[in-house]
DNA sequence: TCTCCGTTGTACCGATAGGTACAAATTAGA
DNA sequence: TCTAATTTGTACCTATCGGTACAACGGAGA
């Protein structure tokens, strides 16, 4: 058995403090207090220092994404896929008390520093979602529109329901957003249909 | 005459300093170098600080949107208030260039210090919101949703917008969330009529 | 058991953080 | 013009920032 402190093990605990306090405010300080390690592991596991430790742990938050939101939306089954997105972003944002890094770092001055990583995460979620659709049998250009409409609306009720502190709204937003996505019942949205 | 740099006149200097690196990116020299005022003039006209600047920037971002679109929403004919509402935030959000500073503070550790200015600032412009549909006849309910959807909308896309670098994702969903707004084009929302 | 290498704690670095003290300069009012 | 209050620049304070150096520790393989 080795060390417990794997970098696979640290990144989640430094994620966490870079969501708390932005890329800012998240100092050695805090970040030692919160892994419990010192500087002299935190270096040796990131040796580019806090500008590391913050690609890391944006790779880290993309990857997972990649593997639990994204690729199911390409790959598997639409519907399904949909469904295990909206169940992945309602405990994921433990409705709505959790913020996302990715946009908070999107709007400070970080955007710059990692203005690759952050613009990729959102390209490929609208992205994937929008493949989702299509296999679902949407017509392409309002696949497109409502794949976007959907990671806007997260991103904006990740806002609004921590600036009112109301996480009641978080949770209406998705339930108005998963129905959006699912126009069987209102016969709204899709326009053209592909197989049988 | 008076000294060039008053108190109302330093502020929107500081407000830019704090909505491009957030709260704890504000540095004292960052704000020094951007006002061309010394600590002297700046402690002399904010004695709390750092603090006291970022809440005189928070009250003067609540005042000015109170002044230009929440109380015309409120008192104005709806229609023309609406209208006006969505050129202010394509102009002052410089089609998406430009980010919203209460969102930004929401978003990090600093929400906590002001949380009262925040939460209040998106409060009251859901609710003048909503209180201009009403007068344009709609359901209160429905009303209520839709001035939610909208503000939450408009952060979602600065969000977005941001983060993929691209500002015609900003006027395209404004364009989408104004049409929401006018749906006598599809007669989708209004389920309630009062007047004539 | 000894050795070696990944890991860790400690001490330290210069730079800058936010903030204070205060005298000099400037201004307005009489 | 003289005076009193406002406004400003400068020097300085301590705490903390991100980062480095390095010796001591630890467990696994020989």
């Amino acid at each position: 058995m080795r060390t417990l402190n794997e970098r696979p093990d640290v990144i989640p605990l430094v994620a966490e403090v870079f969501r708390e306090f932005g890329y800012e405010g998240a100092s050695l300080s805090r970040i030692t207090e919160k892994t419990g390690l010192g500087k002299g592991s935190l270096y040796h596991f990131f040796p580019g220092g806090k500008e590391d430790m913050a690609k890391a742990v944006l790779d880290e938050v993309g990857a997972w994404f990649e593997r639990e939101v994204f690729a199911p939306l390409r790959d598997d089954a639409p519907e399904a896929a949909i469904t295990r997105m909206w169940d992945t972003v309602i405990s994921y944002f433990r409705s709505g008390r959790r913020i996302c890094l990715v946009g908070a770092f999107a709007l400070d001055g970080t955007r710059d520093r990692f203005a690759d990583a952050i613009s990729r995460y959102f390209v490929r979620w609208i992205a994937s979602l929008r493949d989702a659709l299509v296999r679902l049998g949407w017509d392409p250009a309002d696949a497109n529109q409502s794949a976007e409409e959907v990671v806007l609306g997260i991103q904006g009720a990740l806002v609004l329901a921590r600036a009112t502190n109301d996480e009641s709204l978080f949770v209406r937003t998705i339930d108005r957003l998963r129905l959006r996505l699912e126009p069987r019942k209102g016969a709204q949205r899709p326009r053209a249909r592909r197989g049988a």
